[in-house]
DNA sequence: TCTTTGCAAAATATCTACATTTTTAAAAAA
DNA sequence: TTTTTTAAAAATGTAGATATTTTGCAAAGA
């Protein structure tokens, strides 16, 4: 009953390689050598291109035909773009969940947030980037799950996967400084307050605030790295 | 200079899989036999799984590990939350581009108007529905061009991706009957009219309106066809 | 009799290795 | 320099090997 239903190699490729585009492993812009990614990730060619195409599907990667993959390129208009339209975005879908949200929507909301505010660095840095993001995700996606619509959920996936790279250079400067880390739980906890108020035009102020603050962190960042 | 850029076979068979998907060659759940995928589309097994990797991408296939494809199901349920996801993203975006279209905007609104004014039944029937829904695509994007932003352009092509199978059930229904076009025709001027106007609220109204006519269409068909 | 179980055969999905085509680079010629 | 030629590198496609799932059928159990 429990043969851990073997995965086909596509799929591990697809989330190892990901991973690997959202940490920088491969930059922007970078080729991707189907000689080397065969040997990064001891696979054959057939699983790498199955998910080098759901990669080109999600734009994280792009296919030049006959000239094999590039890691999309990044640049501060994009991440521009991204952020203003995850903003929009937000903004309806929360405006949607503060018109819908029953009471279990509340009760994970208020679930979540406990659990984010109580991440502590106990183990090493890089375990706590991890804990702390898994978290953060999962109390915005609780608040956005009670917008009630399956597509508008999925429409907000696909925004969070363009800007994972983005994110990953905001995260990086973030977590590791306390006094961020504190007024992002300020933030969240003023915002909980609001949603449980159901005062839908004074949240969807605080959501877009609250998502365009690293913005211009990463723009610091993208100059400081060449990146722009 | 012109070699005619060989594409790969991936791209021209995700392109002749989506379209098949689209029009119900492949209806809703059939298993995707790649023995007959091979002999159909004349192709060997990477390139089909290629572009069988971006339509799960794209959720139009869903993929079982070990157990091959099958197209995406349809459901009642879904049809009513694509449509209803896209009401409020078209709103939004039309919102958006009323506040910062300009006139080239305007402009070209204008024109894809009027080339959709003057649809003929010239050919068979079968080339009517390609064009006038071809200008009617042309017609909502222009419109929806003025948000500016690449990104909710790209969230709104991905609902129109969804949405497309339940979308042309509806196609067949009315582009063969006149009066049904004759409606859209007015529904469409109107429509330029309180864009060039700039009034939003009417604008979002309408465009609301004007999408969820198709749903109970559908909702019928479907029904008629047992695919609830 | 009807249902369940076990097994082997067939069908199917998946992967890799190699052949083919195309691009890139380097060297030679103009 | 600029162009042409040539060799190496890389991408792409196919055929066949391997592994998995499904199916058909018979025997056991209810």
């Amino acid at each position: 009953m429990e043969h851990s239903a073997r995965q086909n190699l596509g799929v591990s490729a697809y989330a190892r390689l990901k991973r690997d585009i959202i940490r920088g492993v491969h930059p922007a812009g970078e080729k991707l050598l189907m000689s080397n990614l065969r040997q990064r990730y001891d696979l054959g060619t057939g699983p790498l291109r199955e998910a080098l195409s759901q990669l080109v599907a999600e734009h994280l990667v792009v296919a030049i035909s006959q000239r094999g993959y590039r890691v999309a390129p990044m640049s501060v208009a994009e991440l521009e773009d991204i952020y203003d339209a995850r903003a929009h975005l937000e903004g309806l879908i929360v405006e949607l969940a503060i018109a819908r949200g029953d009471d279990a929507w509340e009760a994970d909301i208020l679930a979540k947030a406990h659990t984010l505010a109580k991440v502590m660095d106990v183990s090493g840095p890089e375990e706590m980037l991890d804990i702390w993001d898994r978290r953060h995700q999962a109390f915005h996606g609780a608040i956005a799950a009670g917008c009630g619509s399956r597509h508008l959920l999925q429409a907000r996936e696909g925004l969070l996967d363009q800007v994972e790279r983005y994110r990953h250079l905001w995260l990086c400067e973030t977590v590791f400084s306390s006094e961020a880390l504190e007024y992002k739980r300020q933030e969240h906890a003023a915002l909980v307050e609001a949603l449980l108020a159901r005062d839908a035009s004074e949240v969807c102020h605080m959501i877009r605030e609250h998502l365009m603050t690293p913005v211009p962190i990463i723009r610091e960042v993208m100059k400081r790295r060449g990146l722009e």
